[in-house]
DNA sequence: CCTAGTTGATTGAGAGTTCAACAAGTACAC
DNA sequence: GTGTACTTGTTGAACTCTCAATCAACTAGG
């Protein structure tokens, strides 16, 4: 086992501040959601990767995959999003293990209303406050980043684009 | 109220490789931490702020502005810390409303014991990926995020330097 | 002094996440 | 076929975090 190679003071300095950016970030994120749409950060994401899934369906396990999720947790969250109606399961016919969940009229509605606020936050904490070159770089990092996880660089998150809005 | 001003298709992409990037990373970190040294990064954090602090002690209060936790989180945090023996509690004698939080020999054993795994990861996650340029810029970006968040940009996070370490 | 308002910290309930255990179904060799 | 191994999805318990309520102690103004 070889010595750890400790962080140096620049490192560290730049560790911290990263590291409290994106907690602050997130917990920014999150708390303007429940606020506002009375839903949590990970359950927003939830119906977004449905709202952009052929028939607003997906199997449990992918969806999982896509939202980096466990199946524990997602089942537990897709029970939540059942009970709110917002989300609906259904059997699987060729692998009767498996199930679907459905976002509902409902549930896209919910998306809907809760998506403006939502894009606002991320454009007022992050975006507006780089410059368009550490934006790029910023996407850059993050590549390499995800790389190193070893993760899919798969699609990960909300839809905020005009083009995917409803009309 | 103005319209929703949306992300262009290129910024969602780079919000949505950076989400998966920070959610990807902390992840890998609060499993490595919780896998090898049985404690919650938010925990591990709290250990750091007191090792750093005269007499390894601080007040209740100053503890969750350094980590910018709330004082019902911290005090949830510092009973389980305290029936772990990692930490011990103590009246201030000049405010009898007020508390420290004093980071004992165990506690401190489990700090030591639980940094060179969790510094090991960060290095290996994160600034392995990176190029210098890249580090440095990750530095300036995660200023700027903090400053619109409007955080005090605080001391934040662990104790990574070799200089950090007991002898 | 004494009330009103503020601050420091704790508590309990509710919600989300994790982990391990589990049931049920599928796949594949033999 | 039968048995073994793997996959899909769910469940329950334990844990952390949040939020609102609470309480004690301090402080300022009359």
């Amino acid at each position: 086992m070889s010595e750890t190679r400790w962080l140096s003071e620049r490192e560290q300095e730049i560790w911290r501040s990263f590291l409290s950016a994106t907690m602050g970030l997130t917990d920014a994120l999150a708390r303007q959601l429940q606020r506002d749409a009375a839903m949590p950060h990970a359950y927003y994401e939830i119906l977004v990767a449905l709202s952009e899934a052929p028939d607003r369906t997906l199997r449990m396990s992918e969806l999982a995959g896509v939202r980096n999720s466990s199946r524990s947790r997602l089942s537990h969250a897709v029970a939540r999003l059942e009970e709110a109606g917002w989300v609906r399961r259904r059997d699987c016919p060729t692998d009767k293990r498996g199930s679907f969940a459905m976002l509902t009229d409902d549930g896209y509605a919910a998306l809907e209303a809760a998506a403006p606020g939502h894009v606002t936050e991320v454009r007022e904490k992050l975006f507006d406050q780089l410059t368009p070159e550490q934006v790029e770089q910023l996407g850059e990092i993050s590549r390499a980043i995800q790389r190193g996880l070893g993760t899919a660089p798969a699609v990960t998150c909300p839809s905020l684009t005009a083009e995917g809005r409803a009309s």
